[in-house]
RNA sequence: GCGCCUGUAGCUCAGUGGAUCAGAGCAUUGGUCUUCGAAACCAAGGGUCGCAGGUUCGAAUCCUGCCAGGCGCACCA
């Protein structure tokens, strides 16, 4: 908010400026940022530094020239000045602050959206785990941060669908199919051993044994036909078991999709033979072994040795490669402004072939956007845990949620940087659920609450206009500076998808708010209910807002804001 | 071997060209509850930002090389 404020002051500054001292130079791309050492001031801005070099002038020079032009028709600066290397601070006036609250106040639960996005279209797509175990913990990290990513856009105005993408055909599924077929076999004749699972060949996870005593119940009857034809009516049952089951889990961790795209229905469309065909005509595929392979200008023989660029199996039919070129194009028809998919990190060498593949077809490839996040590992005791379905050696996503909640499992997967390797460690996270950050915050929010029911019992109500010159303590002044960053936060995170500054943010504004509020216990005139009526209302007003923050910032990520913390209370 | 990601305090991680920028939380140590919730607050110790070069007025941040770790490199998805 502030930051804006400033922008249009050093822009119509710049203007002025250019036309005085006859300047040349376009508005440069200039950064208005809070300086970290407070005594710089409230804002600090590198414009002159960046003006420099196109001037041909020192920077300094510059600044001086900018200052002594500067335009404030709303007289909201207190101080401004030139510093260090030419860097430009200002320090604004207390009520130019203190002004700002009423419009976050009259913002409501709208606090923290924009409409940068004008409406433009976009889709992302997360999770899509394959149906063939249950989530893991390693890619279950890609739900919070997808299902963020897509809030953040949706605040700053976009129009968003939320999509999975569902692998229900090939390989896998065969294997599936064959691991429970293996299984029930071993039900039914428990003392005749017919055939032990293999890892290489078989799911030899617990849950599969689960399935095929489903299968028995349910299908019971309908497996009187040969093997290859019961491998494939397990294999569906099984897909479809396991995609119910992460479906709960997705539920569980707080996350919903508008849509589901299922590979067997691109498949069975056509499109994945027309843009076989449309690659073909356009002279970028060779045939090499039989099989079909996407071979882009300038990738030169380097297409032929990878194997991933194999379109049609040798076999004729299509790999999961080609059904993704398809689903892509899919969603270039339906006119989506930007696709974004966020996969984990061993996606990465997927991500240019598909580029590629729909830069071929004759679509901007700059519309999709990846954001590849670290695989989660999970440390118990001393072990760290390798993720993987065909060993059957993970630690589900469910087991963790259980343990740890849904709160805390998604503020601990969210506040850290996607390309961030990030180590879950289940006993310390178990041990410390009680100083889990986000307790940290929620308490924040549930402290607020309170106060306003000790406001509620001695009967003071929050007024619509207090006298905010009331809150010109420095502590409140910074408070207030904090919470009007809250939107620029968001755009920020919206812009750069990276969900984990949210976290951060409130992780700041309630470490502010509770060293304001302990402050009560040595100096009374931080107490928000005082004897004052006029400063009372003002701190109460503060403190509505201080709440409507936090409360927006944890709905952003999907965490509840409590009205009071039950369980845990360690002081006797 | 090739590709992507990472290397910052004991641990987990922020910080992607700016000035006191060497940061947070946890852990450790020492203080603070008759008063709006101590799940809190205040304070202290602790790091050659993996190493070496380079670009720049200026580098944790950009480039190159090396070292270490993770993940890929299937006619699987």
């Amino acid at each position: 908010m502030m930051k804006e404020k400033l922008r249009k002051i050093l822009h119509d500054t710049f203007q002025i400026t250019s036309q005085k001292e006859g300047w040349s130079a376009s508005l440069p791309a200039f950064e208005v940022e809070r300086p970290k050492v407070k005594e710089h001031g409230d804002l600090s801005s590198n414009i002159a530094m960046l003006l420099a070099r196109p001037l041909k002038l020192a920077p300094r020079v510059v600044g001086e020239a900018l200052l002594r032009h500067l335009q404030d028709p709303e007289q909201i600066l207190a101080q401004s000045g030139l510093a260090g290397a030419g860097f430009l601070n200002f320090r604004f006036k207390k009520e130019a602050w203190q002004q700002l609250l009423s419009q976050v106040y009259a913002a409501g639960d709208r606090f923290g959206t924009s409409k940068v996005g004008q409406g433009k279209k976009v889709v992302i797509e997360y999770v899509s785990a394959n149906p063939t175990g249950p989530l893991h913990i390693g890619n279950a990290r890609g739900g919070p941060m997808g299902d963020v990513i897509a809030a953040l856009l949706q605040w700053t105005g976009y129009q968003v669908v939320r999509e999975y993408y569902l692998n229900d055909v090939g390989g896998q599924i065969d294997k599936l199919g064959e691991s429970i077929l293996c299984e029930l076999r071993a039900i039914e004749n428990p003392d005749q051993i017919t055939e032990t699972p293999q890892a290489e060949r078989h799911y030899t996870g617990s849950y599969v044994r689960e399935i095929a005593l489903a299968a028995q119940q349910e299908l019971s009857g309908k497996l009187k036909v040969d093997e290859e034809e019961q491998k494939r009516i397990l294999g569906k049952f099984g897909v479809q078991f396991l995609f119910e089951e992460i479906k709960r889990d997705c539920d569980a961790m707080g996350i919903s999709f508008d849509s589901y795209v299922h590979e067997k229905t691109i498949l069975v469309s056509q499109l994945t033979d027309e843009m076989i065909k449309l690659l073909k005509e356009r002279g970028v595929t060779q045939e090499k072994e039989g099989a079909l392979w996407f071979t882009p200008e300038g990738a030169g023989e380097d297409a032929l040795a990878d194997r991933e660029s194999v379109l049609v199996r040798s076999d004729g039919r299509p790999t999961y490669f080609a059904n993704d070129i398809a689903y892509h194009v899919g969603k270039y028809r339906n006119h989506y402004d930007r696709l974004i998919n966020v996969w984990g990190s061993n996606h990465h060498g997927h991500v240019p072939r598909v580029q590629a593949a729909v830069k071929a077809l004759g679509f901007d490839p700059q519309r999709i956007e990846t954001v590849l996040y670290q695989y989660v590992r999970v440390k118990r005791g001393n072990d760290l845990l390798k993720m993987s379905k065909r060993a059957g050696n993970y630690v589900t996503a469910r087991e963790v949620l259980d343990e740890v909640g849904k709160d805390a499992f998604r503020f601990f997967l969210l506040m850290r940087a996607a390309s961030s390797h990030l180590d879950f460690d289940l006993e310390l996270a178990k041990q410390q659920s009680q100083e889990n950050p986000v307790y940290y915050v929620q308490y924040a929010h549930a402290r607020l609450c309170s106060i306003f029911r000790k406001a509620s019992e001695q009967g003071i109500k929050l007024a619509a206009q207090p006298a905010l010159e009331k809150l010109d303590l420095p502590e409140e002044l910074r408070l207030i500076a904090l919470i009007q960053e809250f939107p620029d936060e968001v755009l920020l995170a919206a812009e750069r998808l990276e969900p984990h500054r949210i976290p951060f943010y409130l992780l700041e504004l309630a470490q502010a708010f509770q060293s304001y509020y302990s402050l009560a216990k040595q100096d009374p005139k931080y107490r928000v209910l005082g004897s004052d009526v006029d400063t009372t209302q003002a701190k109460m007003y503060l403190c509505h807002i201080l709440k409507t923050t936090l409360a927006q910032g944890l709905k952003l990520i999907g965490v509840t804001a409590p009205e009071i913390m039950t369980g845990g209370l360690t002081h006797e």
